[in-house]
This record gives C-alpha cells, structure tokens and sequence, in this order.
DNA sequence: GTCTATACCGAGATAGAC
DNA sequence: GTCTATCTCGGTATAGAC
C-alpha cells in the first residue's frame, strides 16, 4: 500500500473512531507512517483528505448494502440478510457517525456523500419492499418508504443503543424487534 | 439566572451542538458571557462542566418521557404520543449525541448519564409494551424488550436520516413508519 | 466571585532543503 | 515525494490581583 493510499485508509479508521473535528492531521501522519510533508504532498489539507476518505467510506457501505439486497432469497430473506449481516456495533456506522460532525455537515462537499448515502439506502430499501408488497410476500397496507426509512433508523439507532450500553447485545435486539414486526406482517396477512 | 447556571446551560447547548470535542472552555465562556476566571471558579475544569450539563440534560430527558408515558390514554396512545412528540429533529438527541464523543465514552464519570437514560428509556418502554400485550391491546406474541429497543432505537436514528436529508421529514416518516408496525398488530389480531 | 496575565501544548499549515 | 524548520492560533489551565 503506497502512502497516499495508507493516509486515506488512516483517515477513514479516525473519523470511524474519533469524527472529524476528533482527528487532527498529526493523529493520521502517526497512523499512517507518513510525515507532514508527505501529506500535504499528497492532499490540500485536512478537508481534502476527509473527501477522500468519506468517498471511500460511502462508496463502501453501498456496496455492502447493495451485496445483501441483490443476494439469494426472497424479499424478506434479502432484508433479514441486510440487518443481520456482521457489524461492529460499538463501533458504529463509518458513514452515519459523520452526520454529528458539525464541520462535516457545514461542508457542503463533504456532506454530499453522507447525504446521497442515506437517500440510496433507504430509496433502494423503499423499492425492495415495494416489491415484496406486490409479490404479496408483505403486507399490503405496509408503507414503502416510511417502513425504509424505520429499518433504517433501526439500524443507525441500534449503534447508538450499543455504544450506550457498551455491548453489541442492544444492537442486535432492536433489529430483531424490527424484523419481527415487518416479517409478522407475512403470518397475519 | 445567576454565573453558574448560565455556564451549564451554555454548556449544554454547546454539547449539543458540537460535541464534547468540538466545546471549547472559550466558547462556553463567550456563549455564557462568564469570564476565565469565574468558569474555574465555579467548576473545576472542562471534564467538570460537562458532567453538570450531561446530568441535567439526562434528566430532563426522563422527564420528558415519563410525561409521555404516564400521559393519557391507552398503551398505544402514550407510545404515539411519546414517538410523535415535537423534536428539533435536525438538532438531534442531546443525549444520544454523546454516544458518539469518544471522550466522553472513555470517562466513565461521564459515561454513566448516558448508559443509564437508555437503559432507562428501553427499560420503561418495554414495561409499557409488556402491558399493553397483558391487555390485550397488543399482539401477544409481541416482544417487549426487542420491541422497546427497536422503537427507542428508532427515534435515534430518525436523527440521523434527518439530519443526513438536511430534513426534518424523514424523521417523522421512520416514525410513522415504526408505529404503523406497531400498531398494526393491533388490528390484526 | 471575577478579572487579567501568563504558560504550555497541540492544531493546522507553509517553505524550502534534500 | 519526503523531511525538517518554522509560523500562527486556539485549547486548556494556573496564578494572583482586585
């Protein structure tokens, strides 16, 4: 891994851990191995590295989303896939962490891909559930977009619950009640 | 309102705003219209403040839901009512927030507000749930802890989606979203 | 109780040598 | 490309006068 791709990848590890505002540049050259003139070599500055790695980061999550929801299954089995797949529950999400970074949200740069991350993620959720509605395999009365945007909430909510109780345990609760309460939908309909 | 009390509340919503790390003694000061020397005077450092604004916003948390819970009407009416209460949905959780300072996690002194509030809330909420199910009113085979953790879980990561769309909407819709699932059970039974 | 002075360190960046 | 020197500012706190 050449330099500039370690200060990147330093840069995400930082911002997952610490946010934006936590992670000073002297923070990521010790990471990464690099010194100060190597960084300012390879980036404008604090912001600039931050796009690059925030970028990373979005493009990222998308991919993992999209794996769980393009899987093997059925509407409801690709959903569960999503919400049960492994996560680091203390640790959060890379992405939706930014959003309480005050400098990050000021940023219109580097809010865009935290911005554009949630809008897919919860339109592409909004469409899966769609389609699970028409195939009858859910509810017919069941909301789309609302129910997206819940399952969504569920997960973001259920890091923020984890880290409160400082175990994973919570996270992995609050997804089940969710899950229960969309898939029950499939034994009383 | 005296130094003192206008130092914690300045300090609260600057906690509020930017974080534990992003709250400067400066900024409280200026927020505060206290000088250096009466802020360590009354408190004696930056840690000290905090755990004043943090305990106070915890409590005032409780408060606010136990006035939700113990409100008016049936089971599922006082969930709705405490889901659909008026949130600054774009300011976010004043609590929930500090989940995500890593200095504030690592110092247990500061810590425990914010682990206790959740265990709090969840707690309460799944006592609710678990009457309502005794009642009647909800499905019986509807799981209070998981359920609690799901819906407290989310009104936190309806904070997230909104703050990321920029929008107050999307946190009203994963709400919605949730209490129609909820809810729902109802009807179905 | 509140003020000002002072101190030290780290954040964030630039300049120029190698 | 990377290194070291240097710069300026703000974070965080102490000391002592008033």
């Amino acid at each position: 891994m050449d330099t500039r791709e370690r200060l990147i990848e330093s840069t995400r590890e930082l911002l997952w851990e610490r946010g934006y505002v936590g992670t000073s540049p002297k923070a990521i050259q010790q990471r990464s191995g690099a010194g100060q003139g190597s960084m300012y070599h390879h980036f404008h500055g604090k912001p600039d590295l931050a796009l690059a790695a925030i970028t990373r980061s979005a493009d990222e999550l998308r991919e993992r989303a999209r794996a769980a929801f393009d899987g093997p299954g059925t509407v409801a089995e690709r959903i569960a896939a999503y919400l049960r797949r492994e996560r680091d529950a203390l640790k959060g999400c890379p992405v939706g962490r930014l959003t309480q970074d005050p400098d990050v949200m000021a940023d219109p740069e580097l809010r865009r891909p935290v911005e554009e991350t949630f809008a897919w993620l919860t339109g592409t959720l909004a469409g899966l559930l769609a389609q699970g509605r028409a195939e009858g395999e859910l509810h017919p009365a069941l909301d789309p977009a609302a129910t997206a945007a819940a399952l969504v909430a569920v997960v973001q909510g259920g890091y923020v619950l984890a880290r409160a109780a400082g175990s994973p345990q919570v996270y992995a609760q609050a997804v089940e009640g969710a899950l229960a309460l969309v898939l029950q939908q499939k034994e009383n309909r």
